[in-house]
DNA sequence: AGCACGCCGACT
DNA sequence: GTCGGCGTGCTC
């Protein structure tokens, strides 16, 4: 009898002998067995009669399973964990260590050490039947009674109590009636639930959604988070794999939490990119979310108040059950206008004449104005003469220039240096600030009003009255719903010209977000040299059917996501010869692809210190299958190039 | 992830 | 001549 056995490494699954004295149930339990000449803990995945001939090579010395411990995931989770690992393309041993291993190994075994006898009866079990027995106690209302049979979540109630698996996405109208469906959710079940992931973009977020269930749920609730010391993390994890706490609200890692009889995951904006990660196994929590309800059968419910383009997608074709309709609702918004810059006087001064006049006449009514950058720093760089804008001389990324400092800098790689007093590209010394970043803003307002301006940073309070805030970012947490008078976005073309096809969906959400700070009689400004843009006009009526539809149309047009798969290559090397390039080339001629839209390999700037050279290399494809075999094909034989670092990306955000 | 092996610089 | 730098590679 063989076992295969996953480690928190770096490393695919590896294949062990299982002594005869050991029952075969292993499936799924933690074993100790010998690795480089000491014992590591594993998960084994799977138990065969005779060792899998990886390949060609017939494996010898195969070593003993040392020791068994407890059971920690269920079949449903082994096919989760599968799939994670080869849908990100990274090896079992990393899916697993994203999934909490290292942190239930140490909870459940080194403490104490529970060998395979008393492991049948052990503690884990205990809890969780101690708590049902307690539970028991309380009296509890009939479970099909829903409190409110009229609301729409009974929907969502009647599909957790199913404990099959269905996708709802909720279009809320604001981000805290999200919120408050979540706890009417609760309330309907009359607390009759077992198995909860809560998952929110950012970790402050966390505080407001357990402040919430507190009081229903108590210590049943755990956090989980990136930021949280590795002991409390072990602490957390042993409360969920006990049982003492199955409610689990959390940040993106927080879906892989070891919760058992998952019954419903909850993905709070859903359409926020924080969701993705940008580094190790780069999953995207929104969508493990829905993978993950679909094996373990739990209700998947997505929200937000500006749902992105692919779950909107997926409501129209019946992948998810649309919720909600504050696609109609137009009251109780700010209204937007549209400021046209082209005829501006005014040519060298970022703020508008109509957005001066509207901060001055709420700076009588001691009403606060936001104003809204997408840069930090003074501006760009650009001639006059030719109209080229001063680029870093390595990244080719526009430098910013910082008046205070009396410096340029290249935000991507952090280079910095002088500002430049000539243009590279036609040698004029016609060289003036372009655009506006946040110190160019600043200035200009304490210049025409002789205020002082508060700069926002995320942790600063805003209590008393402080006629005018820019922010770069709304990571907004300290300002409360509705404070504004109003706000101006100054810089709208920069937001929508960003180089992602999803620039326009970003722009749509961030306003709609900024909408939220702004009173609801308030007005929003946003600045444009063309305002004939179909999307402003989405966007100034509030008009979400209209633009999932405009982008849809798009989308499709382009062959991009949601209507085909893509893969992103990043392939690393501290030098770069010709030698490698022909192997690359050779590799991709020698794989006939087809069905596979393969675009580059192109030379892009490296973001890693380590290594200087970076290539970029796309895979598109309608096919999700045939993505997946060639990106998995290419893969193995690329990483053989030696001197080669690959970093893959599917589904990524940024391209 | 660790830990070994391996090939070039400054030392008793 | 050796000691040791950490770059590459393997782990059933």
């Amino acid at each position: 009898m063989y076992a295969d056995v996953v480690f928190p490494l770096k490393l695919p699954p590896l294949t062990y002998r299982v002594p005869s004295h050991i029952p075969s149930d292993l499936k799924g339990r933690i074993v100790k067995a010998p690795l480089m000449n000491r014992g590591c803990y594993g998960l084994v995945i799977d138990v065969t009669d005779a060792p899998e001939k990886s390949g060609n090579t017939i494996l010898k010395n195969i070593k003993d399973i040392e020791s068994v411990h407890q059971r920690l995931v269920s079949e449903s989770t082994l096919t989760f964990l599968k799939w994670l690992s080869e849908y990100y393309l990274m090896p079992m041993g990393t899916a697993l260590k994203s999934c909490f291993f290292e942190e239930a190994v140490e909870s459940a075994c080194k403490i104490q050490d529970i060998g395979y006898r008393r492991q049948e009866t052990g503690d884990r079990e205990q809890d969780v039947k101690d708590r049902e027995n307690n539970e028991e106690q309380i009296p509890k209302t009939e479970k099909s009674e829903i409190r409110n049979p009229e609301s729409e979540f009974s929907l969502v109630c009647n599909s957790i109590k199913e404990k099959n698996y269905k996708s709802f996405l909720l279009h809320a109208p604001s981000v805290s009636d999200e919120r408050s469906s979540l706890f009417e959710i609760f309330k309907n079940l009359n607390s009759d639930i077992n198995g909860v992931i809560i998952l929110v973009p950012e970790i402050w977020q966390v505080e407001r959604i357990s402040s919430i269930l507190h009081g229903m749920f108590g210590d049943r609730i755990a956090i989980l988070h990136s930021r949280m010391s590795r002991s409390k993390r072990i602490e957390t994890i042993n409360r969920i794999i006990s049982g003492k706490s199955d409610i689990i609200i959390g940040t993106r890692s927080a879906i892989l939490a070891p919760v058992k009889n998952l019954s419903f995951i909850a993905v709070m904006s859903e359409h926020s990119p924080a969701y993705k990660g940008e580094e190790g196994l780069r999953y995207n929590g929104r969508d493990v979310a829905v993978m993950r309800g679909f094996t373990e059968k739990s209700c998947v419910l997505l929200s937000s108040v500006c749902p992105s383009t692919e779950s909107f997608h997926n409501s129209i074709i019946g992948k998810y059950t649309l919720l909600g309709n504050s696609s109609k609702k137009t009251t109780g918004r700010p209204e937007i206008k549209i400021v046209d810059t082209r005829g501006s006087r005014l040519k060298d001064i970022s703020i508008s004449g109509e957005v001066l006049k509207k901060a001055k006449e709420l700076l009588l009514k001691k009403e606060t104005f936001l104003f809204l950058v997408s840069r930090e720093g003074y501006s760009l760089i650009r001639c006059n003469d030719c109209g080229y804008v001063a680029r870093c001389s390595r990244c080719r990324i526009p430098l910013v220039f910082y008046k205070g400092k009396s410096l340029v800098r290249c935000n991507y790689c952090g280079f910095e240096e002088n500002v430049p007093d000539h243009c590279e590209e036609c040698n004029g010394f016609n060289l003036k600030p372009y655009g506006a970043g946040a110190e160019r803003v600043k200035e200009e307002l304490e210049s025409f009003t002789a205020l002082s301006i508060l700069r926002t940073k995320d942790s600063e309070l805003l209590s008393d009255f402080t006629p005018f805030v820019i922010g770069t970012t709304l990571a907004a947490k300290n300002i409360s719903e509705h404070f504004f008078g109003a706000a101006a976005l100054l810089n709208t073309d920069a937001l929508l010209s960003r180089p992602d096809f999803r620039a326009y969906e970003r722009t749509f959400q961030e306003i709609i977000q900024a909408s939220r700070f702004v009173k609801q009689d308030g007005s929003i400004f946003l600045q444009t040299w063309t305002p004939a843009n179909k999307i402003l006009k989405f966007i100034k009526q509030y008009d979400f059917n209209g633009f999932y539809k405009y982008e849809l149309s798009q989308r499709k047009t382009i062959d991009y996501p949601p209507f085909s798969k893509i893969i992103l290559f990043n392939m690393f090397f501290k030098s770069m010869p010709q030698k490698i390039l022909d192997d690359i080339q050779k590799i991709i001629d020698d794989s006939n692809i087809t069905g596979v839209e393969l675009l580059g390999p192109v030379e892009i700037s490296s973001s890693l210190k380590s290594y200087r050279y970076c290539l970029q290399m796309l895979i598109k494809s309608k096919d999700r299958k045939r993505i997946h075999t060639t990106a998995k094909n290419l893969l193995n034989k690329l990483e053989k190039i030696k001197g080669i670092k690959i970093n893959v990306d599917v589904d990524p955000l940024k391209i």
